[in-house]
DNA sequence: GTCTATAATTTGATAGAC
DNA sequence: GTCTATCAAATTATAGAC
């Protein structure tokens, strides 16, 4: 009874390989082929499930802010200090890029953003300003006294951090150098202290 | 004696349009016939000064690199203190983004780095090191009592706070969130202080 | 759902005339 | 140096058989 493929396993094959490769490659390397041959299907297959590159790229990028946003959880969640939730969020970044040795699939798609399908630019968006959001209230936790302005900037800049950290440290080939930033990030800053 | 085009005109204009290309889609966005357009000739016209794309991106990035170089100046010179070179190299990255409405080259070139031809990648990384072997440096005579790895992490959280608010300021449509990041992080930080 | 076949376009690159 | 002409390959996408 499970010896042969469920229903939506290509599917969600077709999401995976499309990940993976924009997130080492770009959205502007890979061709239905290319996803086809990572699957063991042909191309007009994987068009079945995505009519267009633009609608595969949608997917990918819902799917990615929806798994982020689940590992993130609750950011007023009473079990968990702000600081505590702040090297979380820092730990999510680390993993999508030692684990995976990978980068964030929005820090990508932020990059390449003038060139994408206009329904991917709104969803890569979508994941910066639900970041924005999450981090915006966890600083509000640390900080009370804050203005809201304040956590907001304060959550801006972490977001950039990590991103361009994965960007710095994969251009100079050396994966421990995100955890480098990341601590002086937050050694440096005041975030944990004011 | 000028009423005609001198003899480097065309190539110039290539690594122009080439540039401007590559820093607001990518460099895996363009074609040579785009370059063409954008100059005024044809495809087989840009072959002749640049043999292959590779080459077109790797003369693209050396200039990009030599001129942020020089606009960065001396990281020792005495008539600028360190602080002051702090916002001024701040300021070359917002020049980037507000006035050309454009990416960083290598910013962008980073983030694209797995798909880019060997030798290109290579002047991508040349960029980075350039850019955090001089910001050490100033940073060294903005603490002097920081051993070296201490500065060098300065530098690199400089350098991807930079590339990175360069990127969510872009995706979240709003170039003046580059200036609230880089005052962030200045503020934040004890770079200015200690 | 997956396949073969193919259309229509674009790509990086070259040969050779002027 | 720039052009026309062209190539071989790759691209997104569709039609229709199974």
């Amino acid at each position: 009874m499970a010896l042969q493929r469920s229903q939506g396993d290509t599917l969600i094959k077709i999401l995976d390989v499309a990940e993976a490769r924009i997130r080492s490659n770009g959205f502007n390397d890979f061709s239905f082929r290319d996803i086809a041959a990572d699957v063991g299907i042909k191309s007009a297959s994987v068009h079945y499930h995505f009519p267009t590159k633009s609608d595969l790229g949608v997917r990918v990028t819902r799917r990615y802010t929806a798994r982020f946003l689940h590992y993130l959880g609750d950011p007023e969640d009473k079990n968990n200090a702000p600081a505590e939730l702040l090297l979380h969020y820092i730990n999510g970044y680390k993993k999508f890029l030692i684990d995976d040795e990978a980068m964030c699939l929005c820090g990508m798609l932020g990059a390449e953003l003038a060139s994408l399908p206009e329904p991917v630019r709104e969803e890569v968006k979508r994941f910066n300003e639900d970041n924005v959001e999450w981090l915006k209230r966890v600083y509000q936790r640390l900080n009370p006294k804050d203005k809201k302005k304040k956590a907001k900037t304060k959550a801006l800049h972490l977001l950039a951090s990590m991103q361009g950290a994965m960007i710095v440290a994969r251009t100079l080939n050396e994966p421990k150098l995100f955890d480098r930033i990341s601590k002086e990030f937050l050694g440096g800053a005041k975030n944990l202290v004011a």
